[in-house]
DNA sequence: GTCTATAATATGATAGAC
DNA sequence: GTCTATCATATTATAGAC
């Protein structure tokens, strides 16, 4: 009794858009405009979550950010526990990408090198996802779960697989794969979670090419050079 | 306006405790039950602000959970605001604790091992602090950032001197110290703040002996591995 | 110091006109 | 679909008795 949201309570009352088609071409344009605005308070709210929390964010202000009335707002998602969760669900799709798309070239250094660089990109380019994810799974991640669970877990298990295999070809030393990804994912993500910080002791950010590059450089550097082989001609 | 917690209308009212004095003895055992309340309270505070983040937390659940009424709590802490700064600034003192104790020996790697060993067994010991630490810096660190600009960018500043002085003599490779130290801390804290996502994925969390080992191990491999010099014999 | 009201207000959500 | 009230409630904080 007496919380805040507890990420239970939803029934979805309005997903059924109306369907009617009054002019042949009319219900694209309708749809499109829609899904825009959509899209805009979607893009408002995880700005604002990032920034002052799920619950420290109200929907007033989001109306405000995505230029939508409140009420109007609450037309589009049923209630705000209903934005969060969208909003959610859409942020974790781009967060699995990179993941997904890791691809095993022959070369193991080759493929995490590139690895890295994309995640660290994404640090760079989508800073409020990365934040966002961030809390919900620092708070217990009670909407991502069973995300979590089950996706990502094969996910991770599917590239574990392949890193021992490196391994065992003697292309990489010896390491444990669960430690090396998190390591990956920690370092990288904490660019853009804990840029404040960062940039309260150098002064600087992603954004500048120099600071990238050389944040780029280090953390291949540290990553890779405990696990490439030395060379024994 | 019409926001939640904003950081800055703050004025403590009930800072003067009653210093009359009854009987001899009496007055050392007052300020400790005193000194027991509020840390009982803070402790709650902590717990729930990490969890639930400061927004999601009323004060009555802190009171709850600090085994006081919510008059009674706010009569310590003159309101919620003040009590989330007073936790915070405590939490900072432990957080800053390693840091200040990182000792300068001879070794580099000796020196850094024993940094991450620490630091690792505070995100075992100490995953609240951690968590909320994380929180308030994601956030903007709206009241950390006078800290972390002064105290903590000093220390960061001595430290990097420090490593600087060790690549030029050859102790260690030549690598960026801040990103060096970032990752550090990015690795470290990680085990603390996403082991809901390490627990979904490996089934395991540092308070298993095993698990913890393998992490340090792993950690101390990545980090030194890249910038340990090569025998040349 | 502690408690029981209770004030003051912020905020999520709905009703109903247009 | 959009807007203007407005409701209902949760929640911080205070007043005042004991």
């Amino acid at each position: 009794m007496a919380k805040r949201m507890t990420s239970s309570n939803n029934q979805t009352k309005r997903s059924e858009k109306s369907t009617r088609v009054f002019k042949p071409g009319t219900q694209k344009k309708r749809d499109e405009a829609l899904k825009n605005k959509r899209q805009r308070i979607m893009n408002a709210a995880l700005t604002l979550f990032a920034k002052y929390g799920v619950n420290g964010t109200t929907v007033e202000q989001i109306a405000e950010a995505g230029e939508v009335s409140k009420s109007n707002l609450l037309y589009y998602f049923a209630s705000k526990e209903q934005l969060y969760i969208e909003v959610i669900q859409h942020l974790l799709e781009v967060w699995l990408r990179p993941l997904k798309s890791f691809e095993t070239h022959q070369d193991p250094i080759a493929t995490l090198s590139e690895y890295i660089e994309i995640k660290l990109k994404l640090s760079r380019d989508h800073p409020a996802e990365s934040k966002l994810f961030c809390m919900e799974v620092v708070q217990g991640a009670p909407l991502l779960l069973n995300e979590l669970e089950s996706p990502l877990c094969e996910l991770v298990e599917a590239k574990v697989k392949v890193i021992n295999s490196w391994i065992e070809q003697g292309k990489l030393l010896p390491v444990d794969p669960y430690h090396l990804i998190f390591s990956i994912w920690a370092i990288t993500q904490h660019y853009a979670d804990f840029n404040v910080q960062i940039n309260a002791v150098t002064g600087k950010d992603l954004h500048q090419p120099a600071f990238f590059n050389s944040a780029l450089k280090s953390v291949k550097q540290l990553i890779l050079g405990g696990i490439t082989p030395r060379m024994t001609i």
